[in-house]
DNA sequence: GGACAGGGGTGACAGATGTCATGGGTGTCT
DNA sequence: AGACACCCATGACATCTGTCACCCCTGTCC
């Protein structure tokens, strides 16, 4: 049985080497590429060819979910495996709707990494128990992604006007966007809004 | 030169075995109990008498800088070093003051924990470079008590109206004291306002 | 006593935000 | 072909937000 290849990403530089420093203890596991980004992340896997992507959601340049997709699209031979500290059924959707295999919470025993990464290898999903069952049981995402690209910008206090500019949409657009996303989550103004969706995972 | 011991607290399961395997790749040191959080970690350190304590800062049960007090007061044997996420230099100013002798972000590279694990060892002081700099540099906080109220509430999303009912203040007064805070720091808005003021670790 | 920071307030005004009605276009599914 | 979801836009309107110029009262420190 051959060795089975990893690339790792994770923003976080000393949690990287770690993760790293763990799956090299398994004598059938072996991290042929490191990022600490989503962007670098999908230069590794397109020079590397590796049989497993490990990687966390929330990164700079691109996030595991767009990773995820990205990589499902581009390089189907590899399986991709999220790593995180959310355990948001938000989250976990988008996840598998990206091509996702496994969706593993870093609250987790650090002898399950290896293994999830052997089974999804082996064409299995690996979703957490836990997880799995509250994801059933909760409202789904009501966001389009338009909404959802406008909101998360005014989450960081863009105002309409920015927003407009950096998408190329007038003014009246995005208001009329926020205006829908605030009514679907129920909340006061785009502020509340943020927040609901940030607390779901749907950001 | 005999082995470095070494107690290890990190509430996310995975990240503490993949810490404890980076420290076991190290061949002068040893990862001699780890704890899942902040008493687990003192009763750890009260058994194995280890020469450095490595924790996190944010952890059920008992923080990291609780922890280092205690560590520092009943086992001054054993030097703390805290590993976190959070660049805040009100944290540092208060691991340092609760007798912490490192001071390292996850950001840093991987290689850096052990050389932080056997400088402490050794009595010396290790502190995050850039941290420290922002620490002395940093502006103090420039919120009044009042202004971090306000703000605070502004941040989840409440309206004027809703802060001034709340606080029993006039419709006005609530403004005045957002205008005064997004100014102090210079924010566009509320929303901006607020997250610098998280970042800042003044909220 | 005067200067100064903080708390609390008013009124006025410009500009940002939220809502609604209404229009257009695309693509998909039945 | 029609229904439907999503994208994009305009105009009008009411309300909220941010700013500024003032005002008062308190306590503290020189």
């Amino acid at each position: 049985m051959s060795t089975i290849r990893v690339v790792l990403a994770e923003d976080q530089a000393m949690i990287l080497g770690a993760l790293a420093a763990l799956l090299e203890t398994e004598a059938d596991l072996t991290v042929c590429a490191r990022a600490a980004n989503g962007r670098q992340a999908l230069e590794a896997v397109a020079a590397e060819h590796p049989d497993v992507l490990v990687t966390d959601i929330e990164m700079p340049e691109m996030t595991g979910l767009t990773l995820a997709a990205e990589v499902r699209a581009r390089h189907p031979q590899t399986q991709v495996v999220i790593l995180t500290t959310f355990a948001r059924p938000g989250y976990l959707r988008r996840a598998l709707e990206a091509g996702a295999r496994g969706y593993l919470l870093k609250d987790r025993p650090a002898a399950e990494l290896a293994n999830a990464v052997r089974r999804v290898r082996r064409g299995e999903r690996v979703i957490d128990p836990d997880l799995a069952a509250e994801a059933w049981a909760s409202d789904p995402d009501p966001l389009t992604e338009r909404e959802r690209q406008i909101l998360w910008r005014a989450g960081e206090g863009r105002s309409g006007a920015e927003i407009a500019t950096e998408l190329s949409l007038s003014e009246g657009t995005v208001r009329n966007y926020l205006s829908e996303a605030i009514s679907k989550l129920g909340a006061a103004n785009r502020i509340e809004a943020a927040r609901i969706a940030r607390q779901k995972g749907w950001l």
